[in-house]
DNA sequence: CGCTTGCTTGGAGTGCACTCCAAGTTCGTA
DNA sequence: TACGAACTTGGAGTGCACTCCAAGCAAGCG
């Protein structure tokens, strides 16, 4: 519920706003125009990959300044912090990109973009109760080498 | 505390063994000695997959008929399970082959081997927390779809 | 015995997600 | 204005984890 208050409420609802819940991204002073290598910094991503993503289709055109130059807006940035909540469900990129391409095409996707977060939520709730068991596993065997160390074959407890 | 109960308990404690906690794999009907294609089939790998494990060092060399075949045990069955989960967590194949040649070289291996399944639950415990904040952003995401459904721009609630 | 199916090997090929390169342009500061 | 750092592009290269291929051997069946 801790929508973004810094937004002029001009529209009620617009899913395909950038918008992850969480506040939009901290502004250090007010700007909204970032070159690649700034953007890089912040988001974790190499410049290299930020124009790969545009060069295929998982950013929305970024702009650019009068000498052609990338200026990237705070838009842009929770942008990027979608996709990259997305890249740790291990979506792989193609989906993504048809994200982005249905947020392109207009309202009138909001079905299927609806459909695809929701599938991709199932595939997350899945791949929790997965690693879930495997930290079990993993607690199991940490347990058994502990117990090998307290009860050694060939006592060296002195040691 | 399910611990084998098949097992000829010589050994008290045995951690290079590859039990995972659960029940040892199902012995459909005694057998101890299956084709790469049945293993293919039990644990969802390829038998080409299993090969090539066999080759990175992945797998601790499975035995062969006298034609030279390969014939897997149930213990290959429940290392490939330990490796699945591992796999799971996103560890590096590299990773796991060096688990697998310090289960090789012996008792004298136990601390690291230790070592290095307790930095992996941490990993693992990281990456559940990471899906937990992206499912908190799908759920955010999703609600707003929703919305947007209750509320059209362009009402069109008899259609 | 012949046929089909499955297994063997080393090595080559694939798909993904970057990651880097070369050659040229622009920015920021001294 | 000069200079190094940062930016631009298309295209090529890298690393990972498989995935497949070709040529040949082996097993079961009519």
């Amino acid at each position: 519920m801790t929508v973004t208050e810094t937004e002029t409420a001009d529209e009620a609802v617009e899913p395909d706003v950038c918008t992850t819940g969480e506040a939009p991204h901290p502004q250090p002073d007010g700007r909204d125009r970032y070159t690649i290598s700034e953007v890089a910094a912040i988001c974790g991503l190499s410049a290299h990959t930020l124009r790969w993503y545009e060069r295929i289709g998982l950013m929305p055109h970024v702009d650019r300044s009068h000498t052609g130059q990338r200026r990237f807006t705070n838009r842009d940035l929770d942008w990027l912090g979608l996709v990259g909540k997305l890249r740790l469900t291990g979506m792989p990129v193609a989906d993504m990109v048809r994200y982005a391409e249905l947020v392109r095409e207009g309202d009138h996707t909001f079905p299927e973009r609806h459909q695809l977060l929701v599938t991709t939520r199932e595939d997350v709730r899945h791949r929790i109760a997965e690693l879930q068991e495997t930290l079990a596993v993993l607690d199991f065997k940490i347990d058994t080498y502990a117990a090998a160390r307290r009860l050694p074959e060939r006592p060296e407890r002195t040691a």
